[in-house]
DNA sequence: TACATAGTGTTATATTATAACAATTTAAAT
DNA sequence: ATTTAAATTGTTATAATATAACACTATGTA
């Protein structure tokens, strides 16, 4: 088990807390109050946080998402939905999906443990 | 079938021969000689040439590359290997992948056909 | 022609992310 | 307990990625 440092602690509860994906200059903002100043503190916390799976950086936003899937702690493997006009995203968490990307073979045979896919389109409440 | 315009066409083709994904700032020093001169006209002819499927965001590197499958032409639904080492990068083309998750639903029953997914890993080359 | 749509050129600026260096804290190892 | 190594912090500066706003030009179509 990890325990987190102050400065992670205080960006993980931020962005737990938040419902929708946060970026590092809005991090950056709402934590000036709690002492961290500079957007490295900021990259240095999203960084760790990431690689112990605490949070997860949704590619196409450049945002950071609390991971929503207990058993994902150390995982690169990931998957989301996001709503293309709320921006709600959503980790997706099934075990077929999982198997079957990881049991993916391409043209010459390699299987990739590690991945990131990003769904698009409404959500149901902007549908 | 569309005609590129005079920068759609230069851009393309820059990245069109490039062996790796290029960056947009790289593109810009490459077609300086060519008349293209602000970041702008590089950014819009890659919008553009993502917009109509010629070229794919790669979303963690901030690099573009050619489509390298020809039926992809105005599809969303993508999927790539990336080397962690030499960053080499494939586009997949496979019917069983596109075809499961195409036909991927979520939870709540939810069906997606745009999607992006990037596998890591080590290309042949560098095991 | 007249009109709409797409593309261009340009300057300025916003957003996202890292380099480099010094100091401090924490956890382990002797 | 003392030494050592690893991780974290604080700070300033800067690099890399991307968009806003405005004026103008080309292209296709009615
Ligand atoms: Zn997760
Ligand atoms: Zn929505
Ligand atoms: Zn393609
Ligand atoms: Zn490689």
């Amino acid at each position: 088990m990890h325990t987190l440092s102050k400065n992670q602690q205080i960006i993980f509860d931020l962005i737990d807390k938040s419902p929708e994906p946060m970026k590092a200059y809005a991090i950056l903002f709402n934590v000036q109050k709690k002492g961290i100043k500079a957007p490295l503190q900021v990259y240095r916390a999203l960084d760790k946080l990431v690689e112990i799976g605490k949070i997860h950086k949704i590619e196409s936003r450049n945002a950071f998402i609390a991971c929503q899937n207990s058993s994902c702690q150390v995982s690169k493997a990931t998957a989301f939905s996001i709503c293309e006009i709320c921006e709600k995203v959503t980790e997706i968490s099934s075990a077929s999906l999982s198997k079957y990307l990881t049991n993916f073979k391409d043209k010459d045979g390699m299987k990739y443990s590690k991945y990131n896919l990003e769904f698009f389109g409404l959500c149901k409440k902007c549908r």
